[in-house]
DNA sequence: GTGCTGGCTTGACCGAAATCAGGGCTTCGG
DNA sequence: CCGAAGCCCTGATTTCGGTCAAGCCAGCAC
């Protein structure tokens, strides 16, 4: 399903009026020109969980915006162990830039769609917009600041830590509402968890076994397996280990 | 000592003429006219073992080439416990792009020499050169996969295939020479075994009984314990763990 | 020389998390 | 209806790596 109705007195494409990444994503680069270019390249998708998105050591033919849903980037030793190296978001842009292969895996964690874009249109865009690149550049920082933070818990936090660590930067990436230390947050965990355990270098039993003892402790309550609210996320904060950066 | 001495007739400053970034770092982003400019701003230091070179939640007041020695950039928990989140060799640029404050500590591992640049130098060069920005980009990009290479490493692997993979890290980064599965590698460690314990997710104990076995089990010698002789590389592999990406 | 410090190794012991095992609940398809 | 498959929880047991402790050695100050 092709987008790119190529109508001239549209200054913007119709599919990018209400999308994200036109505004906080890296479309919001392009100026309308270009985003009418690019548009007529792009194709969306929708992907139910399990779903994969990019193989390790598959030639990558295409790049996208994530509109919705939480994508898992993993890698695998060849005996099986799995381990999950970072979680996306919308408006993320999924894709490694200037590699014919990827070096992970990218599966669709929750139901995702996707706007998605040929990598010779991706390239040629890059080339003709320094802002463009000027962001992706940007979101690859962050991305080593999310990677630099997850190694900190993954070497050196307990089990209880991570598992508090986690429910904190998941809860921060998808409540939705005003963000305060003492009202409760919700969220829907993206992930099942086997997956957490893959997150945090741990088994499912732990992670179990963590989640249920921050229930009875009182930090968190948990319905239908998968809904979490953290009433105090400070007391959850708490948990996770001596914060970085002390100061 | 700044350096910079301004000779209209050369058309590449002196001190990069020699200089390993001016070739394969960043500043081969730059043609010779910048470069004279750019060189006006910098300045060389040396600095010990154990010197700070940013520290977490400081200002950032300079950018720096890493001219010779090792970097590791450490994240620390209140209590004390650290990780390790990344080394950089020669000629990795220092610094974290758009940021104010560095989020983890820099600290030479071995004698290191800078190459460093005021902020405002760097952010003004970014902003004439997209070539430059698309340099630190790539390098952002590698770090990105060497950071999740690591956790990898960190989150599923055994004590012994940790302390392996360490020095096929290593080896590949110091070695001088070319590069054989079965021809004998040595290399100096830039580290201490409390340091490769910070980089590993593990105790100097462990790391020690580790390197130990290998060494008793002949896959690697150790002279002066800092000096390593891998005779079969591949044997070294055979300890990682199987490799990411079969196939 | 002596003593001190820091890095390294090794041994004995312990504990946190993995492993192994069983059972409950929901979903799905016959 | 039944049974199978997934996901989740919990208990019993094991084990890997951490903790504690001791000792060696090289470098360095005095």
């Amino acid at each position: 399903m092709t987008v790119g109705q190529n109508i001239h007195s549209s200054p913007i494409p119709v599919l990018c009026h209400s999308c994200e990444a036109r505004h906080s994503g890296v479309c919001g680069a392009l100026d309308p020109d270009q985003l009418v270019r690019f548009a007529e390249t792009t194709t969306r998708h929708k992907i139910e969980p399990g779903g994969a998105l990019i193989g390790d050591a598959e030639p990558v033919y295409s790049y996208s915006n994530l509109l919705s849903g939480v994508v898992k980037l993993t890698k695998t030793l060849s005996d099986g162990r799995q381990q999950i190296v970072g979680l996306q978001f919308s408006p993320d842009f999924l894709g490694r830039p200037f590699k014919l292969e990827s070096a992970i895996n990218a599966e669709a964690a929750t139901s995702v769609t996707l706007c998605s874009f040929p990598r010779a249109a991706v390239e040629r865009m890059m080339k003709e917009s320094p802002e463009l690149e000027h962001r992706l550049f940007k979101q690859t920082l962050n991305e080593l600041d999310d990677a630099r933070e997850l190694m900190v818990t993954l070497g050196r936090k307990t089990a209880p830590e991570k598992v508090a660590s986690f429910l904190l930067m998941i809860g921060r990436n998808m409540h939705s509402g005003v963000d305060s230390a003492e009202r409760p947050t919700c969220f829907d965990l993206p992930l099942t968890r086997a997956e957490i355990s893959d997150f945090l270098g741990l088994t499912n039993e732990t992670v179990s076994r963590q989640l249920t003892r921050l229930r009875v402790d009182g930090v968190i309550r948990i319905e239908n397996k998968r809904h979490v609210t953290v009433d105090s996320m400070s007391r959850l904060e708490q948990r996770c280990g001596g914060r970085v950066a002390p100061l």
